[in-house]
DNA sequence: TAGATTGTTAATCGATTAACAATC
DNA sequence: TAGATTGTTAATCGATTAACAATC
């Protein structure tokens, strides 16, 4: 009988779905990633888990046990290789070529996503601005022009596999994202503090500043009561 | 004359101590508190665990277990009063009287902030914006005039027990903080994409956009490669 | 009472942490 | 070899979920 020709314990054409990388993990891949770029940048060829996990704000257990998700990619007794763990981590988020961004809404927020140097050079390309206000449809921000909300469908056919940025006010919020959705797109960012129901498949984050700062004033009064107590 | 509308279960002295709120529950106390405000606003006074979890986004059983940590404060076969409810979440939360926000930075993060509908008349008000940029200084921003950072201190001291808002470029945040943390502030929401050290007893909120856009990446590549597979 | 819904329990699941054998 | 540091294990901790007795 024939010797069991090498098999890989994964099911082909499905890498990375064998290992599944826990969310806590992959909410934190992103925060070694600028500790990496930044060390790169200042020349440091090698660095242990202490140090990139003191660089990440993060324990040193919890970043091994993290990369460990990922692979074997440090050398004991000698830590990891800045270029290499960057390049492998890179890889693992999918950010090894430039991610299409289509944010509606273009007002303050909008705009601050738009500027802001973190996206374009870090994975991520703003391929379209789209706006509703009559006044602002044609003037450019960072390089953009900004379009009607119209054009929402026809922009995101041209970048399959975009993610989308609801950045309009609560109102509109829940009719822009149906748009986004039925229109393909399977990623999104909100910043509308409404809760937003998608179909199972697409993914939501999102980023609500007012319930930010309520976490804070629950812990701000719990101070306050103690004190006063 | 006024009856005792409200008594205590609890320790005296101890009220809160008592029974910690898990850090989980304390995050979902706000969109549980929107909902409940919408439900007040439109006219709505009594709603089961199955409708305020379907508004809040979050399952029945996860809202029960949520609000049994406040007390009791439903009527088993009839559901919750929304008045009430909101009454005790916001009392929880701290949310009773307006809290001082000083924003650090008027970008167009910062902009977008001081501009957000959502701050005032939910438990917040800004008290000061400030800015290094020289032609800022003196202008208004939703009704705020813009002051020098040099005076940063000087409004801490102010508005004791306020919330900074840190939303300076990443190679300012670490000063700002310090200075923040120096001056009183006990409570931070940051933007800045850089890890912030701070004594104990100091809570630090991050919000970071291009840690969201990388986490969305992560999941679109995976379903890219279940495709390409 | 009969129907509805809470508050709580117990089981499960996932994340964190400490420790150390493996190994460079 | 001796010292350093990873990768992994096992224990602990915290969060979620399902189910149902209590009770309105």
């Amino acid at each position: 009988m024939a010797p069991a020709a090498r098999r890989r314990i994964t099911v082909p054409g499905l890498r990375g779905s064998d290992r599944a990388v826990p969310a806590a993990t992959v909410a934190r891949l992103p925060l070694y990633l600028r500790a990496l770029v930044a060390l790169e940048d200042g020349g440091v060829p090698k660095v242990s888990s202490d140090q990139l996990a003191a660089h990440a704000g993060v324990t040193s257990a919890k970043l091994r046990k993290d990369l460990s998700f990922l692979g074997s990619y440090g050398r004991r007794g000698v830590g990891y290789d800045v270029a290499g763990l960057r390049a492998s981590i890179e890889d693992e988020m999918g950010l090894t070529r430039d991610l299409p961004v289509l944010i509606v809404g273009v007002g303050n927020l909008g705009h601050a996503l738009a500027n802001y140097g973190g996206l374009s050079g870090r994975g991520f390309r703003v391929v379209g601005l789209v706006d509703s206000a009559e006044p602002l449809i044609g003037t450019t921000v960072a390089g953009v022009r900004i379009r009607p909300v119209t054009e929402l469908e026809m922009l995101v056919s041209q970048h399959p596999g975009c993610i989308g940025v609801v950045a309009v006010p609560a109102m509109a919020a829940k009719e822009v994202t149906d748009r986004l959705v039925r229109a393909g797109v399977r990623s999104i960012l909100t910043f509308a503090p409404v809760t937003l129901d998608v179909p199972s498949g697409v993914h939501v984050r999102k980023v609500d500043l007012a319930v930010e700062l309520q976490i804070l004033a629950y812990h701000e009064r719990a101070r306050t009561e103690a004190v006063a107590g």
